[in-house]
DNA sequence: TTGTGTTTTATTGCCTCC
DNA sequence: GGAGGCAATAAAACACAA
């Protein structure tokens, strides 16, 4: 497919202003009808837009008439003003009633079709953070738990060292006062009495598996999905932990209340809370999915009244 | 100035809900 | 079936380094 422009000097219209006909395939990039500080689009409310003709006859197109009624510009951005009463609009309620759309329109000067596609994309920039903040989170999370995890590990050996050494004084001790009966085993062990293993235990030697997974998983970039595979996190035992509550989760909120965010280092979560602030206006307060959808990993969601076995042993951490 | 990456505005097509 | 939502996408506008 093929999308081309056309470039027109505007008649009666100021000295070098151009006309710029998009034509474009496929998604985006429409023709625009504009004029002047209130652009005019060529759509009509409530629709899917009015499609014009592809091409129109050049007789046409220099009609005084035609321009009065569908002038193509550039695209206008928005003010700063009107961004700013939409952004505390959205923060107020981030969808969009038909009475409360045709009021900012008006108020804002803009067509309410304007407003509506402004609503939407906004919604679509903030699930965007929002994926965002939570993939921080549960990395921060995972992170925290495998640095917990090598700590322990290093316990272990530190303790199975000196299982070893406590076992041979006191085989050399029995060995010096001729005490008989003292088996011990080839690993210097005693047979019944002490057993420690060289090998990782299966959980945990499952538990390093499913590390591993998870890791694959949550370093697949940011722009990577929000579907989790659960039974890979489930690996962490249900210790790892989800979503810090002070900042608003793309997931259903309330159907996750329980959880505990895991790490409790504040740097963990300081650079997120403050992502946004960038004094267009925040995003706490708004709630993608007041009424929780069942957005999850695949194969756990959780629900608030399901609360058989399998649905309580979640890859979050309850409390 | 120009090339390039990012953000913003807008369209299209598909889906869901009433 | 119409209205509205979302994902994908296009393209203008903008930012910024070389």
């Amino acid at each position: 497919m093929e999308s081309g422009r056309l470039i027109f000097n505007a008649p009666g219209s100021g000295a070098g202003q151009m006309l710029f006909l998009d034509c474009g395939a496929g998604g985006g990039g429409g023709a625009m009808f504009h004029r002047g500080a209130r652009p005019v689009l060529g759509l009509e409310e409530g629709g899917r837009g009015v499609k014009r003709p592809f091409f129109t006859s050049p007789d046409e197109l220099f009609e005084e008439e035609y321009y009065d009624e569908q002038l193509p510009e550039k695209k206008r951005r928005l003010t700063p003003e009107q961004v700013h009463l939409l952004e505390r609009s959205f923060e107020e309620e981030n969808k969009l009633e038909p009475e409360r759309k045709t009021e900012l329109a008006q108020k804002l000067g803009l067509q309410p079709r304007q407003v509506a596609v402004w609503f939407q994309n906004r919604r679509a920039r903030w699930k965007t953070k929002q994926l965002e903040r939570d993939f921080d989170c549960l990395k921060a999370s995972f992170d925290a738990l495998r640095a917990d995890h090598d700590a322990l590990l290093q316990d272990n050996h530190r303790l199975h060292s000196q299982v070893v050494s406590l076992t041979e004084k006191l085989q050399e001790k029995e060995t010096a006062e001729g005490i008989p009966g003292a088996a011990v085993d080839a690993s210097g062990l005693p047979s019944a009495d002490v057993k420690v293993a060289e090998e990782p235990a299966p959980e945990e030697a499952a538990f390093e598996v499913q590390q591993v997974k998870a890791e694959d998983i949550l370093s697949t970039g940011s722009g990577g999905s929000a579907v989790v595979d659960a039974d890979a996190l489930l690996g962490c035992g249900g210790r790892l932990a989800a979503v810090d509550s002070s900042v608003e989760s793309y997931f259903p909120a309330d159907e996750y209340h329980d959880c505990v965010m895991g790490p409790t280092d504040p740097h963990a979560t300081r650079s997120i809370q403050s992502e946004e602030d960038d004094g267009a206006g925040s995003d706490e307060g708004c709630s993608y999915y007041p009424d929780g959808a069942g957005v999850l990993f695949a194969g756990h969601s959780h629900h608030a009244d399901d609360d058989d076995e399998d649905s309580q042993i979640s890859w979050w951490m309850w409390n």
